[in-house]
DNA sequence: TGTACATCAGTGAACGCGCGTTCACTGATGTAC
DNA sequence: TGTACATCAGTGAACGCGCGTTCACTGATGTAC
């Protein structure tokens, strides 16, 4: 058809945006190629203009969706918060909301992608566990944050009350374990139990909620 | 080639077991039923004297590799501890070993089939669902006992100390969230960066041992 | 600036293949008498 | 207990279909002069 250069880079973007809202859908296995760059806006016969394989868009995919996610928490933080907010507590808020768990498409691409990336190549695990260090990495410094604010609120509390935080980065690590399992465990019955998945939610959330003051 | 009631039982049940290891090792969709009867000592064509469909022997999978999981951990609960076991504790490293994140064929039912029972049928998701009240429950049940032992071995502290253990199911199922949550984040890069699969597990245990002090 | 032409993204038909499922057939099982 | 026959689990070829991938072709883009 004769494309410019920048519409040909939209182009591929539009087919990574479709890729991953289907993938994280259906599934890798459960979307066809034909399907896919029809939703993008194309015939077939393109895809390999763009992506040398589907195991090949699948990878970048996890690439570009923990990417992006890392790039939307890291301008969360850098924002300066407005009094009385509390970043941390919105965020686990939403992850711990029904809205959260039905929106399999565009929501934390750590919990919806981690039950396909252990079935993909080496290339995605890749990708995938740099945005899991990046994720663990700003989960800590907002726990961090949420601290010393609390800190500085109560009267002087010592720094290590007993049994309180260990150190920053394994207490994220845990804390993530906990709420991509409820987003999993969730999900997993929301559409047939879905009673059984908001008790799940919940409990995850008043959970977390306590370890964090 | 005609065969006997109990033999037939044995066939399915065989086939049952043949695709439940196979589910859980390359996803449902990523086995064909021909692989899946041959591996199970057949040829495709007896597999719909068996079951219904592809999707039916799923939601039977998960029914039967939920249920057994659950009669093992109430048989586990049923034996009269050893002294000095800790039958939580015991559990506990086992499920957080590198041996379970590698066993996807057999380990944690529930942590091994999470990311594919959301897209399979309500049947699936219902038995999925009993399972993890089963396993809920049984967890409640070993916390409650260890705390209990915990308890008579301290010298009388009062049964609800400052931010101690709320109720036994909401607890039960955070810190199995925890734990699935880490099973499934370990697993997705266990293959491509097991320093951080080793992380993962290492945190969420600590975590969770630190919990149940 | 205008013209000639190479590039290459997009099209859509076609490839072979494996999928889930169906079917006619086989023959030991297990029941009726 | 022995014989005749209906049942039905297992076989393996065949069905249509959608899959990932390839390919010849189109024509606007963008470069060379």
């Amino acid at each position: 058809m004769g494309v410019s250069k920048e519409q040909t880079v939209l182009n591929r973007q539009a087919i990574l945006a479709a890729a991953e809202r289907l993938f994280r859908e259906r599934g890798v296995d459960g979307v066809g190629l034909v399907e896919l760059m029809k939703e993008a806006g194309f015939t077939q016969g393109g895809f390999y203009n763009h992506f040398e394989s589907k195991q090949a868009l699948a990878a970048e995919v996890v690439n570009h969706a923990l990417a992006a996610a890392g790039d939307k928490l890291a301008a969360d933080l850098g924002q300066p918060l407005a009094p009385g907010q509390d970043l941390l507590r919105r965020q686990l808020d939403y992850y711990f909301s029904s809205a959260h768990r039905d929106d399999l498409a565009s929501g934390c691409a750590i919990g919806g992608m981690a039950g396909e990336v252990a079935r993909l190549n080496a290339d995605a695990q890749l990708h995938f566990a740099q945005g899991m260090e990046a994720a663990f990495s700003a989960f800590g410094a907002l726990l961090a944050a949420s601290a010393a604010t609390s800190a500085a609120s109560s009267a002087g509390a010592p720094a290590s009350a007993p049994n309180s935080r260990p150190g920053g980065r394994a207490r994220a690590i845990a804390l993530y374990c906990e709420m991509v399992g409820a987003l999993m465990l969730s999900r997993a019955v929301g559409d047939a139990v879905p009673a059984l998945s908001e008790e799940i939610l919940r409990a995850a959330r008043d959970s977390t909620f306590a370890a964090l003051i």
